[in-house]
RNA sequence: GCCCCCAUCGUCUAUCGGUUAGGACAGCAGGUUCUCAACCUGUUAAGAGGAGUUCGACUCUCCUUGGGGGUGCCA
């Protein structure tokens, strides 16, 4: 029998980090068995669920490479099913009618359990039993004729023909009762398989308060999805080998559910961040200048960048940015006049000797070659004729020319602004914050 | 209250009765360096507690404690 598993999101929102991890871990099961992945989506609630929502999970979905094998189906399309199994459940007496609790709101339809104790395997937590004086009937069809989650989503797995549920923890008690629904139904108990909850610091279930929560923030955030994916999918699984960045294909090869862990797992973005910063160090240039593109195209200044320099403020900076939005900082190779860190200045810059010390260099700039190793040479020259220390002036320079105090190294960024840029802002700064020309 | 699940460094994890309990992130120290990262080296740090089974328990059983989930005409 070949795998069918399913992922079955309301689109009511974003899609949460804790969802997008569980289509994972079902497309990775699929993938390593061979198998379909569906994709469902639960919109039965008229109220909450948009088109926007579907979109964003698609979206979601795409980003991360979680393809699907057959056209999606709407939960909303298959009332006609829910209720055909309601009336057999009616027939059959395995479900009864009830104004329950007298409310005067009409009459629901109950689902019988069976009375006996139940259990099933879990391919994650092993096996789990209930006992029969601990299973409640439950309603399956609202008084206002509106079917019930546990009835739309058994009876849509049924459709479907899944043949494996991988879902969050917190549905582990309602296993019971859609086993009893599926056996009622008479249609085959598909395997399950019950995944940790992605917990915060505090142990409780992870949430947008605690920090990004939804697909679409890491996204914006400039997390890649290859990274977010690898992060995603040792959140209660390992390889068993001390292997964590690895490719999909080897994700693919490695996953089974007996590796996943029963135990919450709590969110580290630190250790995503660093990962990511992994990824972005091995992605080809133009693919990272194409990440970097997406992110800077948000700020007003990074819109119509100059293409060549563009480039080599990307090759430049690759190595040392572990998220797409720190290209922000790079501000400074595109925009005059400079934003300059009031601080340095007033630490490095406004200090005696340096205004001259600066013309120096500038002078001995000017006639150089303009390559990096020009520039060291010119530089070196420059402190020997101030007598001054070897490399005692590079953060001074740094300053007078990015107005910040971090970044690549000096020779090349000085490279990479050229001649003619550089020493125009040592003009600048030389008359905007040391004051006489 | 009742039912169920979970428990190894701060965090994510390896270990499927015998290990100096390994790796990664974070931290710390050092190296490299013109700065900040990156990188390299080193290092701090763990089996919740108690019984039992066993020649031998992190590993199996039970209890306690702690955490989480469920207990809806929500999903």
């Amino acid at each position: 029998m070949s795998v069918r598993v399913r992922f079955a999101p309301s689109p009511t929102g974003q899609v949460h980090i804790g969802n997008i991890r569980a289509a994972i871990f079902n497309w990775l099961f699929a993938r390593h068995n061979g198998g379909q992945f569906l994709l469902r989506i639960e919109d039965t609630d008229r109220e909450r669920s948009t088109p926007e929502a579907v979109q964003t999970i698609l979206g979601a979905m795409e980003w991360l490479g979680l393809n699907f094998d057959e056209t999606p189906l709407y939960q909303s399309t298959q009332h006609g099913q829910h209720h055909e199994a309601a009336e057999k459940l009616l027939a059959a007496g395995r479900a009864y009618k009830e104004d329950k609790g007298g409310t005067g709101q009409g009459e629901c339809i109950l689902f019988r359990m069976p009375g006996t104790d139940m259990g099933f395997h879990d391919e994650i937590k092993g096996d789990l039993l209930k006992k029969a004086e601990d299973m409640k009937d439950f309603v399956i069809v609202r008084s206002d004729g509106s079917p019930v989650f546990h009835l739309a989503n058994v009876v849509d797995d049924i459709t479907q023909g899944i043949t494996h549920i991988i879902r969050g923890d917190d549905h582990v008690e309602n296993t019971f009762r859609h086993v009893a629904l599926y056996q009622a139904l008479g249609a085959p108990v598909p395997r399950y398989a019950h995944l940790p909850m992605i917990v915060n610091a505090q142990g409780k279930p992870y949430s947008k308060r605690d920090g990004a929560a939804y697909v679409g923030q890491f996204r914006d955030m400039g997390y890649s999805a290859d990274a977010l994916f690898n992060y995603l999918t040792l959140l209660g699984w390992s390889p068993g080998e001390d292997r964590e960045k690895m490719t999909r294909d080897e994700i693919i090869a490695a996953f089974t559910l007996d590796r996943v862990k029963s135990s919450p797992a709590q969110m580290d973005i630190r250790k995503l961040t660093h990962m990511n910063g992994l990824y972005l160090a091995d992605l080809p240039l133009d693919i990272f200048a194409a990440g970097v593109r997406r992110h800077l195209a948000t700020l007003d200044w990074g819109q119509a960048l100059d293409e060549t320099l563009f480039m080599k403020v990307c090759r430049l900076m690759q190595s040392r940015t572990p998220l797409f939005v720190q290209s922000e900082s790079w501000k400074y190779f595109f925009v005059d006049p400079l934003d300059y860190d009031e601080k340095a200045v007033h630490k490095t810059l406004r200090k005696e000797g340096v205004k001259a010390a600066l013309e120096t260099i500038r002078d001995h700039l000017a006639g150089c070659d303009f390559s990096e190793v020009g520039i060291q040479q010119a530089i070196r020259s420059s402190e020997a004729a101030l007598g001054s220390g070897e490399g005692k002036l590079n953060q001074t320079i740094r300053i007078a020319v990015t107005g910040v105090t971090t970044g690549a190294g000096i020779y090349e960024t000085l490279c990479v602004l050229g001649r003619e840029r550089s020493l125009t802002r040592f003009n600048n700064t030389l008359t905007t914050q040391l004051g006489a020309p």
